[in-house]
DNA sequence: ATAGGGTTAG
């Protein structure tokens, strides 16, 4: 400290000091230095040291955001960095918080103590509304940005656009978007992502067809949009389209998104190939898309495949154990399933109630009522986790077909929600699978008078009808069908890969290439399935 | 500083 002032090199050091921080500890120690040397600083250094020292500690990696909350609550005036830090530090946390901290108290409490935001509190206030999906907060906000001349700044318009738009208010996204004077590729697309987030699939289709400029993300958005819209083949053909494109390459989120696309189709080959293109483009497969691929093989009927990936993970979260749990489930491997429960206990892994509607469905699928019944005691005593309807839903499906009519009803009636389409559903199609009229007029009277203009809860009844030789019902149900005008819109279909291409068929028809295959196909599979003992239940056929 | 990925049910 010889020769220099010391206060300025102080400072400078110890901010030094702070960047290149590496755990916690060092930052402890480099805390007390801030706190031993604060009498030979000005107040202004001090302030700037611990604001510093806040935002180490907020987002480093060896950082810890416990330590980072209780810095900020020993400040007593905090100034603008540090309330950006902590707005900054919650804004990506889904829960409403009790607690000062949430984004929209702190912003709160920094104007009521005089500071005025700037550009870099705004898109993270946004961000929160976005994820809270609380528009109207939004709405408020919006207006200081103006009050602040700060709607030309494009991070802050383009977060603008981005909440409004995911909150389904597009048109307000477009008017902020025709206000701004430099937009750039993550406005437009911030509008698309809102549009297929709300499942305004063609609007988002029609806006990419007309986008100049499109960069990976805009390719991914939409690949990705049209899987979790349920249109999985246009999504691959967009993927196709990607590929030849010159200016972008598609990266580990297309990939995963494209894997998901093939486990949608049951399409093996083409998932087969995406897993082969990966490696063969130098990309490693993160935990993301070996969990894709776990459920792809396991949906396309690989499952020694699906067991391969997922023993060379070397880290599993939840989302890849209940992954693997499912693809046992979908093979009726029920105590595999439940041995991976264990499992993922064992090293550490909480499940979650997706895990347990993969258990719970597993169990209804092999009709193990006391398994089921057990599972669902074990998810709410052992695990804490309250049923939702899903859970209700699967727990019913299972009673339903055991032919357990009474304990269903029973639960039903128990559950601490309302019962939705599903859960009756679920005990409708019992009734059709046992031949119990009674119940099943009754159930569905109950849904048609929900919906009256879906068309499957008359086609199940209708079946249920049939079944049990009533043919004047089946004849009512048809009447009533004609005249409410409801037809069945788009006739159920399956899907199947023959070389790589895939083909929908359907009672329709299909195409004549792989008709004739299906038919051999089939009729191998009926002789094998003989040979195996089962019995088709023709009952169901009318 | 802002935009994109994986698990369940029907």
């Amino acid at each position: 400290m010889r020769g220099v002032p010391a206060k300025f090199n102080m400072k400078e050091a110890l901010s030094l000091l702070i960047q290149e921080c590496k755990s916690m500890r060092e930052l402890k120690q480099i805390h007390s230095k801030i706190i031993t040397t604060s009498p030979y600083m000005t107040h202004k250094d001090h302030h700037f040291l611990l604001s510093r020292l806040l935002f180490f500690c907020a987002f480093s990696r060896s950082g810890s955001l416990a330590y980072a909350v209780s810095l900020f609550r020993s400040f007593k005036d905090p100034n603008l960095f540090s309330y950006n830090t902590m707005i900054r530090s919650f804004s990506s946390i889904k829960e409403r918080m009790v607690t000062s901290l949430s984004p929209f108290r702190l912003y709160k409490r920094m104007l009521a103590s005089g500071i005025q935001p700037d550009n870099l509190t705004f898109p993270f206030l946004f961000k929160s509304c976005t994820i809270k999906h609380e528009p109207n907060t939004g709405k408020t906000i919006h207006t200081h940005v103006i009050k602040l001349g700060l709607d030309s700044d494009v991070f802050v318009c383009n977060t603008m656009i981005y909440m409004y738009s995911m909150c389904g208010l597009s048109d307000i996204a477009l008017q902020v978007l025709n206000g701004m004077t430099q937009r750039n590729i993550v406005s437009w697309n911030s509008i698309l992502i809102g549009y297929l987030r709300c499942g305004e699939l063609d609007q988002a289709l029609s806006m990419f067809c007309d986008m100049k400029e499109r960069n990976t993300i805009t390719w991914n958005s939409i690949i990705t949009g049209l899987v979790q819209g349920g249109r999985p083949m246009e999504s691959l053909k967009i993927f196709h389209e990607m590929q030849r494109s010159k200016d972008v390459e598609p990266d580990k989120v297309t990939i995963a998104s494209v894997v998901s696309a093939c486990s949608y189709l049951g399409a093996l080959d083409q998932g087969r190939w995406v897993h082969g293109y990966l490696e063969r483009q130098g990309l490693k497969a993160d935990m993301v898309i070996q969990t894709a691929l776990i459920d792809m093989y396991g949906k396309c009927g690989c499952l020694e495949r699906a067991v391969e990936v997922f023993n060379e993970m070397p880290r599993k979260d939840v989302l890849a154990w209940t992954a693997m749990i499912s693809a046992f489930a979908d093979h009726g491997l029920t105590k595999n399933a439940f041995g991976l429960l264990g499992e993922m206990e064992r090293q550490g892994t909480k499940p979650n109630h997706v895990t347990f509607v993969a258990l719970l469905s597993a169990c209804a699928h092999a009709v193990q009522v006391d398994s089921g019944r057990r599972c669902f005691d074990l998810m709410r005593r052992v695990y804490g986790i309250d049923p939702l309807v899903h859970h209700y839903a699967c727990l019913v499906d299972l009673l339903g077909r055991a032919g357990l009519f009474e304990e269903a009803e029973e639960l039903i009636k128990s559950m601490p929600m309302k019962p939705d389409e599903f859960v009756w559903g679920a005990l409708l199609g019992s009734c059709r699978m046992h031949g119990n009229v009674e119940l099943g007029e009754k159930i569905a009277g109950y849904l048609i008078s929900l919906d009256p203009q879906n068309h499957a809860f008359y086609v199940v009844l209708s079946d249920i009808y049939a079944k049990a030789k009533q043919f004047e019902g089946v004849k009512r149900v048809r009447k009533l069908m004609c005249e409410r005008g409801i037809q069945k819109t788009v006739p159920g279909c399956s899907l199947i890969e023959v070389d790589g291409q895939i083909h929908e068929f359907s009672v329709r028809g299909s195409a004549e290439s792989v008709k004739e295959e299906i038919k051999w196909l089939l009729n191998i599979l009926t002789i094998e399935l003989k040979f195996a003992g089962y019995v088709p239940d023709i009952n169901e056929e009318f």
